[in-house]
DNA sequence: TGTACATCAGTGAACGCGCGTTCACTGATGTAC
DNA sequence: TGTACATCAGTGAACGCGCGTTCACTGATGTAC
């Protein structure tokens, strides 16, 4: 850290400015519109002046998601481990995490669920710092502990997809066709995770 | 019909080209990159000739997303009247016709989750001819008929929000995070609704 | 049945805009002696 | 401490592209008498 001279830290500085405002574009326009030349214009550069910190569009991209994908993870495993309650609490906390995750950084998440996995067949091994992984082991610790049961065809990565699934639709319906829509979600996410971990018992 | 021209019947027929080919657009680029000059180059028009048969793209759009509705309405009808089991296997069939549609039409599908609904509040009225009323309908069926109990702030109206949020989310998963991934999805989507169901008795 | 006219279906060119990327360049900053 | 030089950070202009929409127009089709 501190043997990075300033012209480098100077450097690193531009590069994080440049990443916040294309975040806030982002936030305001959309992943879909987000345009190049109005972040420069933002950060007041020309929009060639941007290439001295990324290869291209896609580069900033990149790092953006890279950067999602680390504040996800984090969210999810600090309510792994600051409760002391049973696993299945914790994974409708994680869940619920999820969904404000969504909410709340959506300019990340519309980001991270518009690139595809890199995992492709289940017999790839996860990536350790991926939120799902954070699921999975969550999912076997409440199958070690005996609070869920697996069944034929149906072990912790089916588990464990089935929660995403659950979650992620709640997350995306709220940012698209139902994104006008008035009411108190969070106890009726609550409630239907619960129920469903209940039947998983 | 017969009362209509044979010009009335040759304008109407164009438009149906125009719109299966914009249907076929979006199959290809997305909905995000679906573009009148394109569509214009594929009837074989010039641009300007589609102005004749639509006000704008967005009159474009607007027609499809009806059709798609359409579509949509009468896959999940055509399942709650084929079949004489339990409510809830209706439901379970449903649900995964849901998912089948996402899949196989996701022309239409992506282009019906980017609008958002009319509806705002749980007050206002549900649209008659809309997906979510068929759902909302067996749900009800399935309260009246004792397979579903209600809870205290899980009426009707949430449980099937909650349906809806978990085939979305599956579906939705499939179309962008895991479009590469290779898997059966179809029984894991199976089991994990009947086992919701099963928690909602 | 023929003719005059109105409407329709479709064109070509342009408007005004936005985009990502490249390239030759310049002045400022840092480095070596 | 001063000077010569190399690298860095950033610019301006251009390339080549695509977009939705408008507008004056024309030839074909249909209608009325």
């Amino acid at each position: 850290m501190s043997s990075r001279s300033p012209r480098q830290r100077r450097h690193e500085k531009t590069k994080q400015e440049i990443l916040q405002t294309a975040l806030g574009l982002i936030k305001e326009v959309g992943f879909e519109n987000l345009s190049l030349r109005e972040i420069a214009r933002r950060v007041d550069y020309s929009p060639a002046g941007l290439y001295e910190y990324f290869d291209s569009k896609e580069g900033i991209i990149q790092a953006l998601s890279n950067e999602g994908n680390r504040q996800l993870l984090e969210a999810l495993s600090s309510i792994q481990k600051n409760q002391s309650r049973s696993v299945t609490c914790y994974l409708v906390e994680m869940c619920l995490a999820y969904i404000d995750f969504a909410l709340h950084k959506r300019e990340y998440f519309t980001l991270m669920s518009n690139l595809p996995s890199e995992r492709t067949t289940i017999d790839e091994p996860v990536r350790a710092d991926s939120p799902y992984a954070v699921y999975l082991e969550t999912v076997q610790a409440a199958i070690a502990g005996g609070e869920i049961q697996i069944r034929e065809n149906f072990g912790p990565e089916e588990i464990t997809y089935s929660l995403w699934a659950f979650v992620h639709g709640m997350a995306t319906l709220r940012l698209t066709h139902l994104m006008h829509f008035q009411a108190n979600f969070e106890p009726v996410n609550r409630l239907s995770l619960e129920l469903y971990l209940a039947s998983l018992a």
